[in-house]
DNA sequence: CACTGTTATCGGATTATCCGATAATACCGA
DNA sequence: TCGGTATTATCGGATAATCCGATAACAGTG
């Protein structure tokens, strides 16, 4: 894909004609069409309807054409780089759960540091409950973890990221040819529960709302642990996507199922005390979050 | 400006040397460099420091760093374009105040329009009482309006745009040499004051601020009589860039000065009633415009 | 003072892009 | 029925962008 490709994507789309757009853009009609057939086939999908008057977008094509607003306008953003003089320095206390310490923040630490090098970011590792004790004392500014199960209603939060939850299992075991598992097909398999963080608790809430039970055969706080248990065919799990890798330490690969019956997501997001005046650090962090996951998830 | 050079630069950014960057990019260290150059030369700044060790974010780079995070990760969740089953039918009814929908909406209808050709959307202009009022009472399910003026406890805003207010007067009046005009000297001048909306309201705002009072010479609830004065060089007038064109109807220019003293942004944004429940049709609306000025405003 | 690690520059090969002409298609009115 | 007039699609050759490898320039370091 490509920026030129995109941009007379846009033209032809506005203007629903290919040659309209050619001499809207001041160039050949060939090249238009080139660029539009290039782009569909490295999307692998069909993006207009031709038609003897003209191109009719399809639902794929309006879908890019969003997108393309999106990352056309963000270039010419990126093209004015005039100082926006937000204080890049100071300090930012933020909380976060052992699951999102370890699998959502070390990527996103890394580019704040390269983004505010100034910025002196100051990480507590902590459980849900002494995680919202502090913010609501005021210990710390802004905390990172699942939003799902926030119910205290002295917090606001904001998510950021659904991740779905799947089936793991051994890349040799059955289910890994299949499309779907049931819960019922699950109870019948030998399962391996994570109890890290909240995991367990969210876990015994879905199951809740069937008829049978897993067979946990094991408990363990450590993923790893999980990871090669699965991978040896010990038994399976249902974990979400965040924490999932193909490979397990020692190597042996690692399958993904959707479940049948509908699994919540695991959702991450920010959360601060409900009515808390934001520092610059803070408005650098939350502008950070929402920029790199500008998402349609309210909340 | 590229996809590619985007692409190294973000690759010499995090590795901190182009000669590491071009090994990760498994390209040659000259074809970074070069783009690299040409990346700067477009933009007209320096990204990078030149040292012994290797290359060094300026500001500026740093700048351009957290644009193209977000326009990477724009085209690569452009890249699969999934079926977002988001039911782009049914009806909104959004509300708008005259200049609103005179000089904001207009672009954006245009493109929803395009998005979502099942969307009926259902357009009323009003007043800001009328606005209010028809979003507490049901009628409205969104406003599009100047959100720094709400007050109202029962409504909800986000502000998506900040635009600047400024001195417009003739091109060939000394001002449109200055850099700078002071309150009192443009107490001095005769004043166009425009009537439509709230303008008037918030001009008196922080025209109170000051110890001098603008000298009225005309009243107008047209924008384009304000144009065609100020063109003329009959007085001056501070407005907000949103409403600024550089010519007046007759074809005569407008010039535009930074006011001396703090004026206000107008802010707009869009407004519902407080704790109203989104239906699908107000989410894609909500989500277009966040999508659009994925805004580092708060409110 | 040579050695090692940087980035910068140059010429030639390769590849992408563009254009104009032409083909293919389908509607529309006589 | 059959040209006429809109479309978009395709092809070959010209042009421009991009890439690579070699080499230069530079600054620490032992």
């Amino acid at each position: 894909m490509n920026l030129r490709q995109l941009k007379y994507f846009v033209a032809t789309a506005e203007t629903a004609q290919v040659s309209r757009a050619a001499s809207a853009l001041s160039i050949s009609q060939s090249s238009v069409t080139t660029a539009i057939r290039d782009l569909e086939s490295s999307l692998g999908a069909t993006l207009f309807l031709r038609t003897r008057s003209g191109m009719d977008l399809t639902d794929a094509g309006r879908e890019l054409l969003a997108s393309a607003y999106a990352i056309l306008s963000k270039i010419d953003e990126a093209q004015n780089l005039r100082h926006r003089d937000t204080d890049a320095s100071g300090k930012i206390r933020i909380a976060a759960s052992y699951t999102v310490m370890g699998y959502f923040l070390p990527y996103h630490l890394d580019r704040l540091r390269r983004l505010h090098p100034n910025l002196d970011i100051e990480l507590h590792e902590l459980n849900r409950d002494s995680i919202e004790e502090g913010l609501l004392s005021g210990r710390f500014d802004v905390a990172v973890l699942l939003t799902s199960n926030i119910t205290n209603p002295g917090l606001e939060s904001e998510t950021l990221l659904r991740s779905a939850r799947r089936v793991w299992c051994a890349s040799a075991h059955p289910f890994a040819q299949r499309r779907n598992i049931t819960f019922d097909e699950i109870a019948d398999e030998d399962y391996i529960l994570l109890t890290v963080d909240e995991a367990a608790n969210t876990a015994m809430k879905y199951w809740s709302a069937q008829t049978r039970e897993p067979r946990v055969r094991l408990r363990t706080t450590s993923i790893e642990a999980v990871r090669s248990m699965v991978a040896n065919g010990q038994g399976i799990t249902i974990l979400s996507d965040m924490v999932y890798r193909p490979w397990s330490l020692e190597g042996k690969r690692i399958a993904t199922v959707m479940p049948g019956a509908q699994v919540p997501t695991m959702d991450i997001g920010l959360a601060w005390r409900r009515g808390a005046v934001f520092t610059p650090q803070m408005e650098l962090i939350h502008a950070y979050f929402r920029q790199t996951f500008n998402s349609p998830y309210a909340s």
